[in-house]
DNA sequence: AATCATCTACGAAGATTTTCGTTGACGGCT
DNA sequence: AGCCGTCAACGAAAATCTTCGTAGATGATT
């Protein structure tokens, strides 16, 4: 069995709404995605069926309404994408990666405190 | 026009090669991605042509043997794709973007304290 | 000049992605 | 029982991506 293919764009776009929701039906999908951009019922429906052949996700029969939910959590699939990016725009250097990922400058003085106490650890461990 | 379409896979391979190479004839570029996989000539020359339309690599064309070399630099490609997966797949949070690449393979120090010294500019520059 | 190798252009096939219309099934309501 | 709305399944069209065969032009070699 694939472990788990790359999804594509469209793809993405209907985990984030299951990861953010949680299992969902056709519907409940079809609801959040149609109020950010025009689409169809059944393209909601054709995709998470293609989805769900790919293995990216899960579906729950019971009911006669189904529930799909993603199979890899969106830490998972991070790593995955990342590590994609990484080989294929960035040579494997995860340094130039994030450097690249600082100097967008679209991290929050918060978020950039975060990340100095990630290092710190990192460094810590280190020792 | 639009400013630079989101390379897709195969672009990105051949992108890889003229940022290595600064710029390439079809030849020059299909030999390198020939000893990585299997591939036609035509179909490297294809794919140049396709990306010339859509405006990401330009071509010399005073020689009869065409001279290609990427739009963008790597740096500024690598930049979108960031941006694009940080909106796909981050919800936006390049914190949680930072976090998963700092994860995937240990840094060593020299690289953590590069990091540091950038931290140090984005904060700077927030102020 | 005839031949040969190399090049670009063109078109098209195959694969994948994205979209949706139609159909038949199911369940609730009257 | 008959009607109505919702659902999953299916097929297929449209768009995009990937691949390459063939044809015709150009320059080098003999």
């Amino acid at each position: 069995m694939t472990p788990s293919p790359k999804p594509t764009d469209a793809e993405l776009a209907i985990l984030r709404v299951l990861w953010e929701r949680g299992p969902s039906t056709v519907r409940q999908v079809f609801e959040v995605l149609a109020s950010e951009r025009e689409l169809g019922y059944t393209t909601v429906l054709k995709m998470l069926q293609i989805m769900h052949e790919k293995g990216l996700v899960a579906r729950d029969v019971t009911d006669r309404t189904h529930v799909f939910s993603a199979r890899e959590s969106q830490v998972q699939t991070q790593r995955h994408l990342l590590d994609d990016l990484l080989d294929k725009a960035f040579g494997g250097s995860s340094l130039s990666l994030v450097m690249q990922a600082l100097a967008t400058r679209r991290a929050s003085r918060e978020e950039l405190a975060e990340i100095r106490k990630l290092l710190d650890q990192a460094e810590g461990g280190k020792r």
